[in-house]
Order: structure tokens, then sequence, then C-alpha cells
DNA sequence: TTGAAAGCGCTAACAA
DNA sequence: TTGTTAGCGCTTTCAA
């Protein structure tokens, strides 16, 4: 800035000013100055602007890892920032969300500064006194404060469930997601709600932890799939493990879906391209992440209107489950 | 940080100590400090610290906007950033890299400041003189200075031309790239290659633009499409402009691929859950994005290895292409 | 071992 | 219309 300002021949505070569109510049001096700007192709420092003002046209998106699931989500974000004048963030912490708190340590390290309110994806703790609005998609279990955007886990579960008892499944297993978020909490809440409304009890050994991870699946997968009373069919509580649970079936020796039925749950462009091509519950991510956008928007805005997004799910059937035959059916 | 300071009653410089590990603390003052930074939980403003010191451990990540292909790399480069210390900061300027130029300002309003260097996508103008190291995906034609990363276009494209060939295809359309791309003129010559190779001589009238994006698909494809000699086959530069091209057609009353044949280019995962799913030429993209990593990190260190690297390509054959009919074939 | 003070690149209030 | 000055939150000499 500097440099512009010896160029042009004037002070940095006139180059501020042109930069800001502020007023009390002669038009002259501000075409010369712009003329500068262009050809030494500047741009004003992100970091230094914020610190001295207040509004950055930043919007952060916060994520613990960029994955099959939050990038859907970023890419929804994305589509919908068109035209809304704000430029988007996208923030990883490097540790992939291992280290507890790094939604409020990302939070800190950008708000106040870099960005004017922020999407923050599958919280695990939040605080709802930060200095900037944020907007939390799939939220962590017990009230927050914050506003939210999510989709009917409920409903989703049950649906899945209810399809795989359709198929003539009665020993279902469920690799239950991350403990912490309430969408894991409501999609086995919705498993169980299905299975006891088909009056099929549920074997609490088939209940295991995948953690929503393809590497922490692994362990209860194999768990599942090796014991003599093994499931028909297993539903997974999201893709990624639903996915990884076939890699682990086929490393069996057991075939999907002729030996084992696996469903998912988000339906990331990920689980079209698995073999076999996963069924699964799709999650409006796109527009999950359009409306986070616009509830932060509104937030920003000072204009708030609902706090809590609940989007519907429907699924979405391909190549990874199957009916029993009857023969087989207990 | 005054907050911190003045509760451990000692200085904003004490506590800025304690953060950075410098010695010249008291052990027992400095547990006193982190005590209460946990406790508050605190963390630096990454504007404020970035302004000061020069070292960040972020990396940039700029796209012109959060889209199939570039959120494939970024999911690369998120699997490969975990273990280096590194955190990512992935950045779309507003406005969809309409703008002339948005990553040399996207860059400029991060270095500097905010990132320790710089991974960009697609690049249509570049300074190799930015004040960071950076590493271009995929880059503009002509030569940079910047290091580089891509996948072997020209051999992509031949091969996808001769499987089209191979099915008996004479009469094929070609919906290019960017222009200012090298990977589109790439892929253009391979296909040109493939044709001469064959013996089988190109229309002009069927080679179009499609720019990459399906928006500016739309037009092209209905050209070719609604001709009364329209082409057998379409080989589209990537795949959001190939499956564009697959629902202009069957908005025609085409079927795919019983009517025509559509393959694309980059293999994102949206090409597998297209109807039909798309036959294409698969990019590495993950390990573009985990490559590109590796080149700027050792750029950041003052190793620089390879400045040039340049993945291999594969086809994956799903359902979007047939043979012609013998009796059909021209 | 500690803190005062300067300064990173910028914006905002005010004075000239 | 312009420039001077102070200060955003932090790090870094350097003196106490």
């Amino acid at each position: 800035m500097v440099d512009i300002a010896r160029q042009a021949g004037v002070s940095v505070a006139t180059v501020s000013k042109v930069i800001n569109d502020r007023d009390g510049v002669a038009a002259e001096t501000a075409e010369r100055v712009r003329q500068i700007i262009a050809e030494m192709g500047y741009e004003a420092s992100l970091g230094a602007r914020a610190l001295r003002s207040r509004k950055t046209n930043v919007i952060g998106i916060l994520v613990a890892e960029f994955e099959p699931f939050s990038t859907e989500l970023v890419k929804g974000i994305s589509a919908a920032v068109d035209g809304t004048g704000y430029e988007l963030l996208a923030y990883s912490g490097g540790d992939h969300g291992k280290a507890v708190g790094w939604e409020r340590r990302s939070l800190s390290l950008l708000s106040g500064t870099l960005i004017d309110g922020a999407i923050v994806v599958t919280p695990t703790v939040v605080r709802a006194d930060s200095s900037v609005p944020v907007v939390a998609i799939d939220p962590h279990t017990g009230p927050s404060g914050l506003a939210t955007v999510d989709s009917d886990n409920f409903a989703g579960a049950k649906q899945a469930t209810d399809y795989l008892l359709a198929l003539g499944h009665r020993r279902i297993g469920f690799l239950g997601g991350r403990s912490d978020l309430e969408s894991a909490r409501l999609r086995e809440t919705g498993f169980r709600k299905a299975c006891a409304e088909a009056g099929v009890e549920v074997d609490e050994s088939l209940i295991l932890v995948g953690g929503y991870r393809p590497d922490s699946t692994d362990a209860p997968a194999h768990d599942l799939l090796s014991r003599p009373d093994r499931p028909s069919a297993i539903f997974a509580a999201n893709d990624l493990s639903a996915i990884r649970t076939m890699e682990v079936a086929q490393s069996l020796g057991l075939r999907v879906p002729d030996d084992l039925s696996v469903i998912g749950f988000d339906d990331v462009p990920e689980a079209a391209s698995a073999h076999p091509a996963l069924t699964t519950v799709a999650q409006p991510l796109k527009q999950m992440g359009a409306a986070a956008l616009g509830l932060l928007i509104d937030l920003i805005n000072g204009t708030p209107g609902e706090t809590h997004l609940r989007l519907p799910t429907h699924l979405v059937e391909r190549q990874s489950c199957r009916a029993i035959p009857v023969d087989a059916q207990r």
C-alpha cells in the first residue's frame, strides 16, 4: 500500500479511501490511484484489513476435515453464495477433528478478525457466545443456543430400517455414528422404533458404534460379520462406514448383496460409485448448506427468522440390498 | 489477550511468549497463563498473529468455486495434510471465477499475511513472483514459471476417442473446455490425434466449446444435437459438461446410450451417479491434490524437488457409451 | 524473568 | 480534498 501511495504521490490514507470507495477524494486522484492499483495487481491484505475494520464480507465454513459429507455441504453453500456479495473461507484445523473443541479453536482463530460469520459442520462443542453469528449443521446433542440446520434423521433411519424389514431381514446389525452428535442418536432411535413397530426384537449385541469414520468402522464391522450368527443386513449410520462395511464383508468372502445387505445414510456422491452401488437414505446436503447460508446471512443482517431448519430425507435404492429368500427367513 | 494478561497478572508480552513457547518465562508463570488460556478458550487471532510473525502454518487452497472438480482436489489435499502440522484454508472469491485474475486477487488477499503457501486450482493468470510459494493444479496455457501438477490430458483424451472409435463411432462431437487452460488444449489435441490415426476426418462443425461448465454447455450441446446430421457420440471435455450433455440429449428425446454415446473426463464422484452412469477418463484427483501439497511443502522448506508432476489417467467404463450397430456405421 | 515500546498493513477520526 | 495520527491484536526487540 505504501508503494501504491508513493507511486501515486499521495498518502496511504488516500489510497485506503479509494479502495473502500469513501468519499472525500478528488475524482481525478481516485482514478489515478485505481490505475496504479490495477497495474500493480494490488489487493489489500485480508488479515490487516479485517484487524481494523469490522466487516470483511467473508463467511467462514469450519470443518474438521474435508471429506465427502462436509464437501457436499460446502458445494451447496458455494452455489448459494453466488450473488450475495460474500466470499467463502473453508477452514480445516490440522488434526482432522481429533482434538476436542476444534471448532471453538477454529472459531476464535478466525472470528473477530477474518470472518463476518461462520457455518460450523458437526460441532462437538459450541458456545453460542461467539463474537460472530454462527450456524451449526448437524449439531451435537443437547441444547446449544445456536441456529441449526439438519435433516430428519429419525424419519430417515426409520425409513431405512422399514426397507430392510420389508425385504425380509430380521437380524439387522446397526453401526452407530458419533455418539456426541444428535444425528447419531436420532438414527439409532429411528432404527429401534422401526424394529419395535414391526415386532422385531433388537439383539443388543448387534448394535455397535462405527463413529461415522471408515477407520473406526473396521473393527465393529469385523465383529459383526465374523460371528456365526451374523446379521443378514447392516444399517450403517453413514455412507462412509457403510462403504467400509461392504469392503470388510468382501474381504471376509461375503458377497453384497447376496450374502449381506448393507444400507447407508447421507447419499454422498461416493455412495453411487461404490461396488455395489450403495442403497442409502439421502440427506439434501446441498440444500442444507444453502439453508445454513441463508440463516447466517439473516443473522449477520440482524433479521433472524427461523432458528432451526429440518429438511426431509428420502430413500435411494441402489444395489446393496436384497430380499431374503422366504425359506431362509426366521 | 489483554484479558488473559490481566487475569494472570502479567503483561501481554508474557502471554505471547507462553503461547509461542518462547523461553524466558518462569515455568510457574507459564503454567498459570496456560491454565487461564484453557479456561477462557482463547486462541490467538490468525489475522493479527500473521500480521506480525511470518509463519502461520496455514496452507491456502485457492479455487474459483467449490464444485466437484476442485472439491475432489481439496479432499486429496486434506487427506495428505494430516500429520504435516499444517492447517488448510480453502478460499473462493465470490464471483465464481467470472472475474479475470481472481487467483491473483485471492493470492494477494491472503499471501504475506495469512498463509505460508498456496495451491491454486485452474488458474488463468499467475505471476510466479508471488510473496509465497505457489503450486498450480491444471494450469493455464503457456509458461508460468510455477510448479505445477496435472494429469496426462493428451493421453487421456486419446484414450477416450480411441474407445469411441472402437465402438464404431465415426461422427464424434467434441465439446471443448476453457480455452485458456492447458488441459483443454491437450484434450482437443488428443482427440484430433486419435481421429487422425484412425483415418477419421474430423468435421470441424462438430467441434464446439463447452467451457467445462454446465451452464455454458447448454447451448453448444443443443446445437450439436438438434442438427439433422447430429453426431452418434460426444466427447465432452469434462464430466460436468458431459452430464449436462446427457440431460440436453434426454430433453431432446434422445436416449443415452442408445441414440447417443457420451464420454466425459475427470471422473468426479458425480459421474457415477449420473443417469446413465457416465463413462469417463479418470484423473487421479486425490493424488494430484496430495502431490501438489508435497510439492508446496518442499517449496516452503526450501528443498524444491520436481517442478512439474504429470499423473496418468485411465478409462472408466460405465453405461453412457454403446457400440454402433454395424449396419448403421458409415 | 518480566514488561515497555515499536511496528506488522491497514482503516478511521480528525486536523490542516 | 488531503494528510497526520492513533490503534486494531499480536510478536519481538531491548531495557529493566
